[in-house]
DNA sequence: ATAAAAACATGATATAGGTCATGTTTAGTC
DNA sequence: GACTAAACATGACCTATATCATGTTTTTAT
């Protein structure tokens, strides 16, 4: 369930400089989207936005949800998953801090969430009205064209990820998981790199279209071959060059 | 190769009348983008457009090639197109007349196409400097939010299509080619739609991530079962709630 | 600390779809 | 209208991955 949500920015913060981070209160100074805009525009949407803190098995909204808000992400990783009526599930894209989601048409045109976002530990989420989303962007062109930008990037991580799962062994995919995961949220450990995301097998298999057991299988490989090692909540990348050429082998 | 450019909008057209399509050029009332400008926005931009005319074997550009216009479709399909060294294919998406493309993060980085544009027959393309498509969103709001709801439908139907391929059997994803195809495509005939569109076996076997002898086959067998007939020059859609009985099958 | 529940592991078997091979039909081209 | 090249068709076979089944290890909750 929703555990906390306050406003931010109570802080007066009258100070004129312009484009200075110094106005950003303490974790939002990582927020592309907060740091382009001009000074009156991101006291604007400061008092816009509401913070709200969820935990692994809350839902942050469900496919088939009415959309209301335009969501940022402030901490933590956030999942995009899509189900069938049978309950089977892919997880579409891993959000990060400075992610932002239901920036798209959805919000606009006031039809429901394609897919549901899911907390993957305790997250931060930081979220605007449509309205006052709508507004933002209508005032500010920065703001507008740093989401055409941000879409952009989206969609071709998409087209990307649609011509792997097309063209790609289930092995090549997995290893790109989890080269694209150590780079995006690994820290360095004296063995390798850990990944400070809690994933389980199952994560991985939804993630890159197969099932569990193929999944599992699969890492045993990658761990008899040195690549990696632990499980779910300590994932240690053990050699991310040997994974980076399984990633784009031929 | 390119066969034509010429400037648009060689009309003066002094109306003052905002808004009105009476302003555009014929087959240009037909692009949203350009319907939802204001009067002088719209032709700003229109000075702006250059329309050339591509053939069937033609590249409006490569995978690789520098990124240097913002496109949109006038007449005709485009094929967006990714492609493996070793000459495996995949189609991303069929673009129709109002689509734009390459209006993404790629236009503004000075980066290179992420993937190739290839006409499916004749097509006739405008296409403006990127300096003027960012200028043009730095100026119109409705134009930036015009991109912002295209580039957010794009990116939900590039993950809708991401779970057909890892959850959805390959007749099923071939069936629901069809459904969309004859819906955005199609044209009434006695007996069924006409696609109008030229499209072989091994296209439709591109765009749903399956080889050309599984497209032949599951083809085959909806030829059978009087779902379709023609092959690519006269496809005919025979049944399309059968086909779509068998797209959104469990 | 212990119990219960996830997560991980691995074997046996099944199967959708790929690969290769060899025709036939259709559609452009001279 | 004959020739050539695509496109379509179908069979035989193979293989990557799914499915089902059963057990072990790790994590979580009490």
């Amino acid at each position: 369930m929703e555990s906390e949500r306050d406003r931010l920015s109570k802080r007066p913060s009258r100070s004129p400089s312009k484009r200075s981070s110094s106005v950003l209160p303490q974790g939002l100074d990582r927020i592309p989207l907060l740091n382009i805009l001009s000074a009156s525009d991101r006291q604007r949407m400061l008092q816009e936005l509401t913070e709200t803190h969820y935990g692994k098995d809350d839902y942050i909204f469900r496919e088939g949800d009415p959309t209301k808000y335009f969501h940022i992400v402030k901490e933590g990783t956030v999942k995009c998953v899509k189900s069938t009526p049978e309950g089977k599930e892919c997880t579409l894209k891993m959000l990060m801090p400075g992610d932002l989601f239901c920036c798209d048409a959805a919000a606009f045109d006031g039809t429901s969430h394609p897919g549901s976002a899911q907390p993957m530990g305790d997250v931060s989420i930081l979220r605007m009205s449509k309205k006052a989303y709508f507004d933002m962007l209508r005032r500010s062109p920065d703001a507008a064209i740093e989401v055409i930008k941000y879409l952009g990037n989206r969609l071709n991580e998409a087209q990307e990820k649609t011509k792997d799962l097309a063209l790609d062994p289930a092995d090549q995919r997995l290893a790109s998981l989890l080269v694209d995961l150590a780079t995006r949220n690994g820290i360095k450990d004296p063995n390798g790199i850990r990944l400070t995301v809690r994933m389980t097998r199952q994560d991985m298999a939804n993630m890159v279209g197969i099932t569990t057991e193929t999944a599992i299988r699969i890492m045993s490989r990658f761990k008899r071959d040195r690549l990696v090692s632990g499980t779910a909540n300590r994932l240690l990348i053990r050699d991310l060059p040997g994974l980076k050429t399984l990633a784009t082998a031929s």
